[in-house]
DNA sequence: AATTCGTGGCA
DNA sequence: TTGCCAAGAAT
């Protein structure tokens, strides 16, 4: 049984799609003629790594591996070279083995169907469903911290979204609030509403087309109680890290000794841990001797 | 379900 | 200065 869209929902797509054909930020995989592979890179990079350090990189990435199976031809250690201070270095190991997996079993060419994507490594809910859109144009429930967010708030209206990954009955209700027509115009036009106008920290009510119908809004915009755990990063396993694979990153060099990698933390132990994190993660290949590289 | 996984810009 | 966090995924 489905429902018929709601006069509501209505207004509230034509409304944001309209504010979105005059206040878009021109992003370089909006454009025209982007393939479903650089949607896909383009969509990986963006987890957790802000619009503006993406943008170059992902040039890069485009030029340089223009289809799938020019990035499975090369190493999965230029793919973490090439990856830059993105951050999330799997990410790029990820993407490598998804490259390999639609050469292998996609004859080279992205798949169009939401559940291959979804089997894709590093493709999760959210980036097989931004993919099929936005690479494809089919309509799937593209949920994304800013989709949430915004739907958190005009119509749920509260501060936020839960933290837990969105249920199936939250997936349900975000696949009807997108129309049969456009829905990748749709998706798009939400996701930056929720980036620059309906912002985590300072929402722009005042320039936002749907304010008149928030109902967080129209409860004063009563801020959440904030209850998110502090992130630690100084001193955590996950910066050692960081410095051991910068190394290997930056190194002209494709082997590196023990001892290059040693000076970036004082505390042996944790370094030994780091190090042998990156090796189960196959970010760092240990060539036995006390010599490294990056994945070959 | 709660943790882990980088990075750097900004209020 | 420093807390905060930016288009999540995997386990």
């Amino acid at each position: 049984m489905t429902h018929s869209p709601s006069v509501m929902n209505d207004s509230f797509a034509r409304r944001v799609q309209e504010w979105y054909d005059g206040n878009a930020r021109d992003l370089p995989w909006r454009r025209g003629g982007v393939s479903p592979w650089a949607v896909l890179v383009s969509e990986v990079m963006l987890q957790q790594t802000p619009v503006a350090r993406v943008i170059p990189t992902w040039e890069s990435w485009r030029q340089r591996w223009p289809r799938p199976a020019a990035l499975a031809a090369d190493s999965p250690g230029e793919a973490v070279r090439a990856w830059g201070r993105l951050g999330y270095p799997r990410r790029a190991l990820r993407l490598h083995q998804a490259a390999t997996a639609i050469v292998d079993g996609h004859g080279g060419e992205v798949p169009a169907s939401y559940l291959d994507l979804l089997s894709l490594p590093g493709i999760g809910g959210y980036t097989a469903a931004a993919v099929a859109t936005f690479g494809f144009g089919t309509r799937h429930a593209v949920l994304d911290t800013n989709v949430r967010r915004v739907y958190a708030r005009v119509f749920d209206g509260v501060a936020d979204a839960r933290t837990a990954a969105p249920s199936r009955a939250e997936l349900a209700v975000a696949l009807e609030r997108v129309p049969l027509t456009e829905p990748a115009h749709y998706s798009v036009a939400v996701m930056e509403l929720g980036a620059v106008v309906c912002a985590a920290r300072a929402p722009r009510c005042d320039s936002c087309p749907v304010a008149s119908d928030c109902a967080w809004l129209a409860k004063g915009a009563p801020p959440a109680p904030s209850a998110r755990r502090p992130q630690v990063f100084a001193g955590t396993d996950r910066q050692v890290r960081g410095r051991l694979l910068s190394v290997l990153r930056e190194s002209p060099a494709d082997v590196i000794v023990k001892p290059d990698l040693d000076v970036v933390w004082e505390d042996p132990d944790q370094r030994e841990r780091a190090l042998a994190a990156l090796i189960a993660d196959g970010l760092v290949v240990d060539l036995g001797d006390n010599r490294y590289r990056l994945p070959s």
